[in-house]
DNA sequence: TATGAATGAGATTTCATTCAT
DNA sequence: CATGAATGAAATCTCATTCAT
């Protein structure tokens, strides 16, 4: 049903790309003919746009469970409890992830236009909610406020690291990653 | 002449994404006719592989430069000349990274197999030049060797944050951005 | 039941246009489902001839009570009773009208055998029935002969001139145009 | 070239009908690929609205010269100059009439928004042009004013007679069919 | 008997590529 | 060499029809 042909939309949009998923694959691939697919999402945007809302949501909700649970936490910790949600969710979403990178910069508007919006939506929450965490350290002092706009970047930066270095096949990364990005970005990768 | 389609063409992919950027337009960018185009290059592929071509060879001779002009020099400093000259390289060739960004898990080989494989040499470039670098400041006994896989993509993914608050619009980088990169990497960013 | 779905038939026929009629839309309208409506008709074709065969049924069969009131009566008041009996038609039907104007040339004959026949069939009745009355006039000498095989054309023309100014939705006809129209035929407009 | 794609259109659009005309035997018909009819059309309205833009001038434009023509004539000299300009068209163009006729009150407005204005249009602008021209007349008292409205409808009923009689297949119509036409109008079928 | 999800043939449209001029 | 009209394979989407429940 539904859920098997979201599955299969995601498997095939990760694998073959974006531009290069063809509606017949998908329908192949959950077992269902194109009409079926058809009955169920408004068009190719569509079904691309489920995949994306249902995971974004996913992701969201990871992350502000995160963020509820460390909002008296000291903001070493509250960072690395976002960071190790962040993981948590990479690891067990990996072929989602792929979709999620591989349009970060791609110019989706004409084709996909409402999945592209909710991409987009994504990575602007994704900065908006460490900048907001990242925020509060800056206000307690417990993080400098010359370099904060960048230094959200910076953190980001570091897990994207991690979760490239996952995705480009080198090494599957681990929810406790989120330790070495945090402690280099406290401590630097020395101490 | 040549350059002229190579420079049309390396807009069109990053103004429209790989994807979506047509022969057509390119042609029309470059004040020729399709025709011409294909006089030049075999095919599609042919033509964006001569663009990555092209710009991974700039980028590689800066970055081979910055690695020459600090073999004997301490690991930050070296480090630091390297995240200079990508930053360079990046303010520079800004068009070109949003092509190299975007595919960089896009699964372009059936598509594109020239330059998918270059790209994915370039990337695998990068992560083995600074692991190289990097390498030697572990041998020197200047950088951890425990974290030291890690380290090399957490570095990079420190300057990819740069490189992505640009890309994404809100704050053009500048060369001296680095120097924030290099230092929350070795002192952390409360230093 | 059955004449739930012809009359819902009928209106999805006429609004939506024979070609762009859809089986679920006419399926709504009766308040049943696609599944029913075939164990009722054995495809669309056998819908649309079931309506159109209703419909002409009546038609003829008003036409022919016409013929018969008037076997004996003056031409003139034979053809008045005729135009009515067609205007009545007409005004009760109007939404069957529309069918039967539209498709009047359309090339019907592969996709819908059935029904473009009955509809070829009725045309040609129509013809065939004021050709018959008309025939009688001219027998009678009543009608002038030389002029009469178009003069069928001509009257029926007439009557289609009322018809397509209510169909078009300017003005709404009435029983009573009938006799403008016998005027103008034996008169001429001016008398 | 261009114009050999409008014949095969006007040709397929008419024999097949509107809704059944598919694009691809348009192209065979017109010795040329679909990808070329694409070149020159945007899509399968605007190639439907092309034919019926083109002859839609044409019959404008005699209708025009017939008036022009006629602008100081008598009523029925005049109206008669119209009627056999506009079976001179049907003549000449009966391949376009079975177009123009077909759709008259298909619900064509989705699917070719374009085409379906033009013939709105042109059926409007027969209306129009005829009620203009007897406008005159009744204006001279040439014509009775209390019926004048309903008046125009006959007319064209009468000349729409003729027309049916020749695209139904049974007789051809000349131009002097007009004459029969204009001698019921004005002075009945008897005289 | 009624249902409506599933089907898949078939229609429109796009665009990389070719080749005669 | 340059041209750009022509090509047609391939992709998306529609909808009449079927059939298991």
């Amino acid at each position: 049903m539904a859920s098997g042909m979201l599955l299969a939309a995601e498997e095939v949009f990760a694998e073959s790309g974006l531009a290069k998923a063809h509606v017949e694959d998908i329908a192949r691939r959950a077992g269902v003919s194109v009409g079926t697919l058809y009955n169920y999402y408004k068009d190719r945007d569509g079904l691309l746009a489920a995949v994306v809302s249902e995971r974004i949501g996913e992701l969201i909700q990871e992350l502000d469970a995160a963020v509820a649970r460390t909002l008296s936490a000291p903001i070493r910790s509250a960072m690395l409890e976002l960071g190790r949600a962040y993981l948590r969710f990479v690891i067990q979403r990996r072929t989602f992830m792929r979709i999620l990178v591989e349009g970060e910069l791609l110019q989706l508007k004409e084709s996909y236009p409402t999945s592209a919006a909710l991409k987009e939506q994504c990575w602007k929450g994704l900065i908006d909610l460490f900048g907001e965490v990242m925020g509060r350290g800056v206000a307690n002092g417990e993080l400098p406020g010359a370099t904060a706009e960048v230094d959200v970047w910076l953190f980001l930066g570091l897990l994207r690291g991690i979760i490239m270095r996952d995705l480009r096949g080198d090494t599957r990364c681990q929810e406790s990653d989120a330790e070495r990005a945090v402690k280099v970005f406290f401590d630097g990768a020395l101490a």
